[in-house]
RNA sequence: GGCGGGGUAGCUCAGUUGGUUAGAGCAACGGUCUCAUAAUCCGUAGGUCGGCGGUUCGAAUCCGCCCCCCGCUACCA
């Protein structure tokens, strides 16, 4: 029987493994985590792919700087992507290596029925070339020698004017194409301020055959010609996305493909929106719904740089206060697609004032009360008032919401809806003040258990909400609210239907959930 | 240089197709409660909406000029 469930494919860039992992992987990757959580608790078959670019000219010098051959390089780098996104509570479906069997069988596969199509073809290709580091080099980048020559920006010497023969995909057949998509799909390339930039310098003055082929560089995929010579990486990496699904023919490429997004930082934007879709269209292949860029992450307001010593570590981070500090500053900080700023301070204001004081708080006085109140027993509650509707009005109201702001990825937003049922139901506690109740009797015992329960609802529909941003502190709070499943296994749905949680149900107070930073602990 | 984005309270930002006294969160200040992680909750203060000029009954919102910041500018990934 054919699967009618609806699927949802999402993609991070594949991290080159020149560099260990740092906090841009983590942005991107937390990003779309949270994206394919979200999606699998609204009822989506997922598809979430992740993993590393391994091949080329700078990998097989990084490696030889080091005594190894590339392959024991990325070895090593990719073991530390996959320990950092196990800390990070990344479920990917998939990592995927460009140097695995299925990836070099895929991308000659690709690279041929481009071929067999018509839109490659053997040329000439022109550039500069430093002997020394063997290495091609962009007009832009080399210097202004003495008496006209040009020379290498890394090692400073002369460089020659060299042609390669190679071969060339017609990307330039696809202008018309291209253009035309870009109207007819105006949420193809988010966010929308990128796509001027793509569209003004790349695609209205003209757009070049690019060479796909580099019979310099050894350490790629061989090309599925007669010459001894590689894939450029660009035209192997972008395949990657098809591979994970077995194309040509593998199930999960019938069922996910095209990709609803993929998400990437904008420095690779246009490789994602030039080659990429043209290359599908080259190949016949339905192009991906959404290409998401991200910003960069910026310390004190300045560039990370190892050489400025300013970088930031989310992983060191993570071990030093939890997991989920990371994601959700990430998350709810930076609005995803634009540039951000990492400070120490704001992580702390954002820690105990967001996270210690509203949420972890607030689980905190309630399940305390319900212990002192009701034995830690959920009690069957009266008739509802107004504040029970209005709270309830706001745990309802969440899940289209959160909808509405996912589709644009607005990460930010979602969380700033999830707590107002946070902020509501600590004013909730202010309102109907649970310990005069006890203490002086008024409204009775029922009127006590209407509260406490309401209180129990409003944490559990919070539990549900921030489940695919916050996991591991979702899954605490699931679990001291006595649930023995997995959270992760529960629907967005939940979250509407108030009045859930089982009366007689023994919750289980915890440690808190975030111990606040302390001003003299602050790093 | 070309193209694009932006300059709104101390900080980070929202401000729909121009319309009543320009908003939120955090920070600051004052107060309240005691269930709670000295948390919560209530209140106060704070802005010539980059500058100048124009259109309009009316502009942060439209037009022009100027100042400042930032991004992109093709085959390194």
């Amino acid at each position: 029987m054919p699967d009618l469930k609806k699927t949802f494919y999402v993609t991070t860039p594949i991290y080159y493994v020149n560099d260990i992992p740092h906090i841009g992987h983590a942005y991107s990757t937390v990003g779309a985590d949270a994206l394919a959580r979200f999606k699998r608790m609204d009822g989506y078959d997922v598809f979430f792919l992740t993993g590393t670019d391994e091949h080329g000219q700078k990998i097989a010098k990084t490696a030889a700087d080091e005594g190894l051959e590339p392959k024991q390089l990325a070895d090593r780098v990719v073991e530390r992507f996959k320990e950092a996104w196990a800390k990070l509570g990344i479920t990917y479906d998939r990592f995927i290596r460009t140097t695995d069997e299925d990836h070099r069988k895929a991308a000659q596969a690709f690279f041929k029925k481009v071929m067999d199509a018509g839109f490659i073809y053997k040329a000439d290709y022109e550039g500069w070339y430093c002997l020394p580091d063997e290495k091609f080099l962009l007009d832009s980048e080399v210097i202004d020698g003495p008496g006209g020559t040009k020379t290498c920006p890394d090692c400073g010497r002369k460089v020659e004017r060299i042609k390669e023969e190679n071969y060339f995909f017609k990307m330039s057949a696809f202008q018309k194409q291209l253009e035309k998509h870009l109207e007819d799909n105006p949420d193809f390339l988010q966010p929308a301020s990128r796509k001027n930039e793509l569209v003004n310098n790349f695609i209205k003055p003209g757009l070049a055959d690019v060479s796909i082929t580099r019979s310099t560089v050894k350490w790629g995929i061989p090309a599925p010609v007669p010459e001894s010579t590689v894939i450029y990486v660009w035209f192997d990496a972008l395949v990657n996305y098809l591979t994970a699904l077995g194309w040509p023919d593998g199930e999960n490429y019938k069922k996910f493909w095209p990709a609803d997004v993929h998400i990437i930082g904008k420095d690779i934007l246009r490789f994602h929106t030039t080659i990429w879709p043209t290359a599908l269209m080259a190949a016949g292949i339905p192009l991906p719904k959404k290409v998401f860029g991200t910003g960069y992450i910026n310390k004190d307001g300045k560039k990370m740089s190892k050489s400025l010593g300013n970088t930031v570590d989310p992983f060191e981070l993570a071990a030093t206060y939890s997991p989920d500090a990371v994601r959700y500053y990430l998350l709810r900080e930076i609005a995803f697609g634009l540039d951000g700023n990492y400070t120490d301070d704001a992580f702390q204001l954002r820690f105990n004032g967001d996270l210690a004081n509203d949420l972890g708080n607030l689980v905190s006085r309630s399940l305390t009360m319900l212990e002192k109140y009701f034995e830690g027993m959920v009690p069957k509650p009266g008739p509802q008032g107004e504040l029970e509707n209005q709270l309830a009005a706001i745990a309802k109201s969440y899940a289209s919401k959160a909808r509405t702001a996912m589709e644009h990825l607005e990460f930010h937003t979602t969380l700033i809806q999830a707590w107002e049922l946070v902020k509501r139901a600590n004013k909730y506690i202010e309102e109907t003040s649970p310990w005069k109740v006890a203490k002086e009797g008024y409204g009775g015992k029922e009127k006590l258990a209407t509260i406490l329960f309401s209180l129990m609802e409003a944490l559990r529909v919070t539990a549900l909400s921030i489940a695919p941003f916050l996991p591991f502190t979702a899954s605490a709070i699931w679990s001291q609210l006595g649930y023995s499943d997995d959270i992760h296994s529960h629907s967005l749905k939940e979250t509407e239907e108030w009045g859930k949680i089982p009366v007689g149900q023994k919750i289980a107070k915890g440690q808190p959930l975030f111990p606040r930073i302390e001003k003299e602990n602050k790093k």
